[in-house]
This record gives structure tokens, sequence and C-alpha cells, in this order.
DNA sequence: GTGGTCTAGACCACC
DNA sequence: GTGGTCTAGACCACG
């Protein structure tokens, strides 16, 4: 389970944990009933706060990704690989709609907004290579 | 000239007003060399703090968008038009390519994201009419 | 008598008319006794707000450079001449001193100094002819 | 890191505080990475408000000398001190060019102009000793 | 603790 | 009337 977390690019840095967190739990790399890392060991991994760390926890227990097992650390729930894939994709269905929608309303013409993210798609895919 | 702001929508205030009277240069809702309204106007007519359309108008001025005429009031610069235009497109064209992304990174298959988009274009007709 | 002024450069409308006035003074373009233009007439000349003209003619009746004739006009007093010549080199000298002081200050160079001001010597004689 | 503002002579407050830390960070003062003093804590030390402060570390923050680090404070910028000396010395020149640029066209010999200069040198060595 | 935003109200210079 | 600056004090998110 590796994160790459960049303080200053806007987002908070404990969301940026969430999401990844989310993440990993979507993709499998972190299966239920595995503990994740402890937040101080996580926090000194990262070099980041530990109460940066604790409040991603805290979030993602309040969302039910994890639970808090006395004495032995946090592990990921059971129902949360499903509940993780789908909050991702409403999620980036909601982003989409919205910056589509901007673009409409700004007079962007359709054809130009297809080739824009033609090209966001295949740039996606060669970074991702 | 008619602008909403929604206080606690996560954007401040002030930055609101700042996209939506860019907005406006661009869509030649005002043109150049034309007055915008004044501080203590706009803020009575939002009702919102003087001091807070002060620092959007602020900005405007800092990106060469307004320009003051001392006495008198502020009114839009020559290449201002231009200039919201193509920041507009550019800001779109950044987040789109940001949000499609993440879409593909996180394994949505490429024709179901096509399929989401049109989706989200024709919602964006359609309320838009 | 003729003024060029320049809304927004950071110096004042009036203040603008007062240098100016006083410049040509010194340089005898208007001789003392001589009537200056009614605050009506240079307001329209120059395209400006009367009420400005009206400060910078109050700011020079203050400083005895003009006096009201009463149903005529404002004329230039008769020791202007001498006092704008005066005025105008001692008010170069202190800029002269502060510019050049904050540039030793700032560390400069004494000899990229001297041959930053031959290059600002040179300009200005080619600008002027 | 001290500095030393004036109310009154001009020059806004906030300003000044501009001038002076770009002077620092150009001095090498203080170096980039380094934090600069809390809002809070330069407000205290130099008996003016907080908003004051805050208002000159956010244009520099604009001009890309300072960037924000979330819930640590504002660090120097990495290229901030090459844009720091730049911006003084392109700055300089400039006041240098309209003073004197002004003194020839008010008809002052060169020599006599030359002469004030060296004794404003002088001056600026002698006060800095 | 940090910076960021907002309100309220004051004073100034300029037109 | 206009914009520009400053103070005072509040609340928020972040680490």
């Amino acid at each position: 389970m590796q994160f790459s977390i960049e303080p200053n690019n806007g987002m908070p840095i404990y969301e940026q944990l969430v999401r990844q967190i989310k993440f990993a739990v979507a993709e499998g790399v972190v299966v239920p009933g595995q503990l994740v890392p402890s937040v101080r060991e996580l926090a000194r991994q990262l070099t980041i706060n530990p109460n940066t760390v604790q409040r991603a926890y805290q979030q993602l227990q309040s969302e039910e990704i994890l639970e808090s097992l006395r004495g032995r650390g946090l592990a990921v729930c059971i129902g949360a690989k499903r509940r993780c894939i789908s909050d991702r994709q409403s999620l980036l269905a909601e982003r989409l709609t919205e910056v589509v929608g901007e673009a409409v309303r700004s007079g962007l013409d359709h054809d130009r907004l297809r080739e824009l993210i033609e090209k966001a798609i295949k740039q996606a895919i060669r970074s991702g290579e």
C-alpha cells in the first residue's frame, strides 16, 4: 500500500489520503478484514503530521470503510469494497457532469468539446503506461 | 449585469464574483470601456460587504481585466474580452483533463466514459433551454 | 499654453496640472501679469472635471504662483518665475538624491549606476529631439 | 528580519511591507524555503492590523515570492531571490530614467546634472556608513 | 499553532 | 459620488 501525497495542490492532505485509501480498497489492494498501517507508522512514512492521518482514518470510520479493532488497529470493513467502487463512480460522474455542463454553458462547441475529451483520454492513457 | 452569489458553497464569495465578472466580459455582457457597478452599489445589490466586492475588483485589476478611472469608477480594460475567453477555455480544458484522467486511471472503460460524457452533454443542453 | 494630462498614471490630475503650469511659468511660456485660461475653458480643453482645474488653481494661488484679479481671472504673480525655477530645481535634486540613495543602498555598484545614468541622459536627449 | 514601517508617509503600509520583504529576500536575509514570521506575529511586532500583513503576504504570493505551506506558515519560494533582485533593479532603472529625463527636459545642464548625481552618491555612501 | 475569508465601520484622496 | 487603505474582531479549515 503505497501513497503519494502532494502538499499544497489545493486538496487537503487528509482528503488525498481518504481518496487514495478508498481507491486501494476499490482496487482490492487491501481486502476487507486486513489491517491498515497504524497512524504513527503511516505518518512517518509520508512525513506528515499524525493528526492528519488520524483525521483521514476518522472520516473513513464514519463512512464505514474502516472499523476499529480494539487493541489491534483499524481494519477494512466487510462491505467496503463495493461501497468504495460505487462511491468512486458516482463521484466521477458528478464531477464530469459538472465540468461538461460548465463547458457547454460557456458556449463551447460540442464537437470541440468531444475533441478535447478524446485528447484528455489519450493523454491519460499515455501517462499511465 | 446580474450576479448570483452563494455563500458557503465552498468557493469564496470574492472568487465567485471574479469568475462571474470574467464570464460577463467574455460573453460581451459588459464591453471594454464600460463601467462596472460601483463597489458600494454591487455590495448593496448582493447584500455582501463592500470589502468583499473591493477584493474581487482588485484581483480583476491585477489581472488587467478592470482598470481604475480615478474618481469615476472601474472600467473593463481594452483587451479584456479576449483574455477572459482564453482564460475560461484553458481553465476548462485543464479541469476536463484532470477529471477524465482520473476516470481512466480508475479503470473506467473508455466507451462507458464516452457514454457518461454524452449523457452529461445532453443534460447540460436540456437544462440550458 | 498646451498641457497634456494622463489620467491614471499614478499622479493626480490636479497635480499634473500644477506641475505643468509651474513649468510653463519657469520656461517663460506665460509671463507674470498674464492671465491663465479660465477654469471652465481649461476643463473643456482637457476634457476633465472643472473641480480638478479649480483645485490646481487653488494650490497655485496658495503657493503665490497665481493671483486672483477680481472679475478678470487669474494672473501669474510677479515673482513667480524665479520661484518656479528654484522650486523645480530643488524638487529635482530631492528626487534625484532619493532614487540614487536607494540605488546605492540596494548595493548597486557605483560604476554600474553611473552607466545607467548616462544611458538615461542619452535616452532623454534622443526622445526630446 | 527587522522591518520598519512608517504610517502616513504616503506609501501604504502593506506596500512598504512588500518592498521590505522583497529587499530582504534579494539581500539573502531570508533564504528560499525559510518561513517568514506568521501573520499574527508580524502584526504584533509592528503593531499593525493582521489584515494589513495578510494583504502584503497575499500580494507576495501572487508574485510567487512566498508560498503557503498549509497549517505551517508561509515560505520563501525557490526562485524568489533572483526574481526579487531583477525586480528591484528594473524598478530602479525605470525611476532613474524618469527623473533624469525630467531633469534633462527641464533644461538642466548635463554637467550640472552629473554634479548633482555625484553629490547624491557621496551623500548616500556617507549616510550608509 | 497556521493562513484564509468575511463583516463592520472608519478615513482618505480624487473627481 | 468614486476607489483605496486601515482597523477590529469574528469564524473557518488545516496540521
